[in-house]
DNA sequence: CCCTTTTTCATACTATAGTCTGTAGAGCGC
DNA sequence: GCGCTCTACAGACTATAGTATGAAAAAGGG
């Protein structure tokens, strides 16, 4: 069981990043963030911005609030 | 730096304090920030993180999901 | 109008988001 | 074994989120 917010998050941004087979670096290419922070934001150890989850979504081609929504699943 | 983004989340934060009668200070107060904090955040000076996002839902009594469903209905 | 509550704004501060560089380790095919 | 790709991790750094205080301005009700 997922404990924080954080860790939800960053397991669903793993999840759809690996559906699309894309490497971290790749990701964080079309995202426009650091090759690094993709991997602390997978492994729950920041708390992302408003304007870096929209453009992790835009990246990973699902709306914001699509993935918001399976964070929210996991804690039900 | 102000993006569009950060303005329609901070609307809609507005219109969702509005339908409950609260005041910024009140809601501050049930989100556990600081009430100038709300004060940008409304008016998108700020991009707040997921784990603010997710308390200011719940002081709310909206689904962080739901939030930002409304946010992007603004931009279609 | 006046009075009260609410919000904005300025400023200074602390905490953490986000960058950058490099290294080490794991996995995988040859 | 070797090379290659990917990810975790460390550490130092910059940018910005978030706090705190107070005062001025704006609502808003009587």
């Amino acid at each position: 069981m997922i404990t924080t917010v954080e860790l939800a998050f960053g397991s669903e941004i793993k999840k759809a990043r690996k559906a699309l087979r894309k490497s971290q670096e790749a990701l964080a290419f079309d995202a426009e963030i650091h090759r690094t922070y993709v991997s602390l934001i997978e492994r729950g150890q920041k708390s992302p911005t408003l304007t870096v989850i929209v453009r992790l979504s835009k990246a990973l081609k699902v709306k914001p609030s699509e993935l918001i929504r399976r964070v929210e699943v996991q804690f039900e």
